[in-house]
DNA sequence: GGTAAGATTTACTGAATGGTAATGTATTCC
DNA sequence: GGAATACATTACCATTCAGTAAATCTTACC
């Protein structure tokens, strides 16, 4: 039985995937359509599997808009298995953490823009 | 052909790899025979498959000590790979980030001990 | 030199994966 | 009601992957 944590990284694992999660977080919320004319080389279907796979893992949610299915991230389930993961790496990466730390000082004081 | 970010990521998708950098994390250097003495339901040649896969993400490094080897975190390649993609969700993960800061402070302070 | 120990490589196998095509199911529009 | 749109689901195929077993290679020990 996966844990949370193996969906979380097996659903990382595809390029498409991940792909599909940078369109979410930078353009917010996609319908399935919007997001596959991202992909010209595949077939929607393949998008619909992968969308699947990503809401499996709990990483996207989605919610009905008539005909179409409108995805949007859901950050929750990423952080909550993330977050503790990467602290136990913390110690080696004190340089990556002094960026991210960076980043989220700026979020604090910059996100009102 | 695969991006130094597909390799990690598909690097981090088995459980077992994940497992032995969790290891190599909490306990410094070890060898391939400390290493599968942690996982008795595989056979040694496995591990060391898995090991090459590790190596070839660039994420751990093997040095000869007569006839072992010892494998260490290289965590470099796992920095320089993971913060970008980690900033690219740095607006829907502001919690995380907030308790990676404190893990960073932390890591800031009380290093030298 | 010969043997054993530590680790990697190769060959093989079953299972999982990503992809397509075809079918099914709501929902909208005429 | 019927056609069309937007997705999801199913069936199927080729490839990849994790695992074992056996062979190989290097170093240590006698």
């Amino acid at each position: 039985m996966p844990s949370a944590r193996d969906d979380l990284f097996r659903a990382l694992a595809d390029p498409t995937r991940r792909h599909l999660l940078d369109l979410l977080a930078a353009r917010g919320p996609l319908t399935v359509g919007e997001l596959a004319d991202e992909f010209p080389d595949l077939v929607a279907s393949g998008i619909s599997k992968h969308l699947m796979a990503l809401r499996a893992a709990g990483l996207v949610r989605a919610t009905r808009d008539g005909r179409r299915q409108i995805y949007r991230l859901e950050p929750d389930a990423f952080a909550s298995a993330m977050a503790p993961w990467l602290a136990k790496y913390e110690p080696y990466l004190a340089g990556a953490l002094e960026r991210l730390r960076a980043l989220a000082e700026n979020a604090e004081g910059g996100r009102k823009g």
